[in-house]
DNA sequence: TTGACAAGTGACCTTTCGTTCACTATAATG
DNA sequence: CATTATAGTGAACGAAAGGTCACTTGTCAA
């Protein structure tokens, strides 16, 4: 089972990319920490760059996976309440789950290196975010939950500053608690503001 | 004159840094940019890492001379409009100027690896901007005109968002122009979400 | 005029980097 | 059983890294 190896190769890639950056990662700490000396990775990449290309292609890949289709969007929520806790059941997923910090990480320190890690970065940080609670709004609107309005708009205004403290937990994760109180805090504010009034 | 060598170097350092990070500069490119050899620079500084430090103690010191005391916060604007003006004015300089650019670009890439730069990139990034704008949102209130509600909250609302676009024209400054737009249509939107309607 | 010092040079040192290669161990294949 | 491909080893390589040092040059104070 070589694909294996492959496998973890990459995954401690991302462990060292997303603490150390690509040019601050060396071969030799990447293959101890996966128990093999170093030019045992060379028998499954041919070079440092190729390990961070195949690194960025499965994570375009993921990405276009999970959140890449219109099948993936979320369902809109019955209630206002129901955007507060499909936002906090998303935050807390995104904050805590290690392979998806690694990735944001990762994308923030190579963003201005890497063309595929520059487009990647603005749809996991920002378009991506927006269309998604596009069409939540868009529904919830219809419904006649939420005032009408620019949904667009409305969903960049939300998911902006929920990325905000989503950047501030990579950052500093001992405010991780306090972050995603301040995003339900913030959820509940922009509920009050545009919730349908009737 | 000595000095104006040491500043040189740190003007060489941000621009280098906030392109291939710490790890990714070597003094002998650094030094080239100067128009000297490398052993010139530690002439001046006694390793790369005292480089460093000294470049993040100035972008500190800057930022507490330009926003750290009460007495540089902006005037609260006369009018809704007058909000939209100075939000425009603030991040056409911010978007178009050179050396905050790289700052912002140094604490992105850095900010994971070095306490200090974790810490400047919180209050660059987040607390910074919604203290500011808590006490002009205070003061519009006070003024009537904005709707009473948490201005702190407010403040988060719409610093969040604003930041995000500016992360967007570092990452890709060929759409500077559309992101400057839509700082303008968020703030619209803004002011009529919030503004007072008497 | 001289002495001292700061600024800059170029050769050199050591370490570490990414990469290669001859070799071994293993396990599946004919 | 012999063979062959695969995964991994360890020594070695050249390049590039950060850093040192003896030396030159220019400036200015005594």
């Amino acid at each position: 089972m070589s694909s294996d190896t492959k496998e973890r190769i990459l995954a401690a890639t991302l462990e060292m990319f997303s603490q150390y950056g690509y040019a601050g990662t060396n071969i030799r700490e990447l293959s101890a920490s996966l128990g093999l000396v170093k030019s045992g990775v060379y028998k499954h990449y041919e070079s440092k760059e190729a390990i961070w290309n195949a690194l960025l292609d499965q994570m375009i890949a993921y990405y276009g996976e999970h959140f890449g289709s219109a099948e993936h969007l979320p369902p809109v929520p019955d209630s206002l309440e129901g955007l507060v806790h499909m936002t906090m059941q998303m935050v807390n997923i995104t904050v805590h789950d290690e392979k998806i910090i690694m990735t944001r990480k990762v994308l923030t320190l190579e963003q201005y290196r890497d063309e595929r890690a520059r487009e990647l970065a603005t749809k996991h940080f920002l378009t991506g975010l927006t269309d998604m609670f596009t069409h939540v709004f868009t529904g919830m609107m219809d419904k006649g939950m939420l005032r009408k309005d620019d949904p667009r708009m409305l969903a960049f205004a939300y998911t902006a500053p929920i990325a905000a403290l989503i950047h501030l937990c990579d950052r500093e994760p001992e405010k991780t608690e306090e972050a995603i109180r301040q995003v339900e805090a913030f959820s509940r504010h922009f509920i009050k503001t545009y919730g349908a009034t009737d």
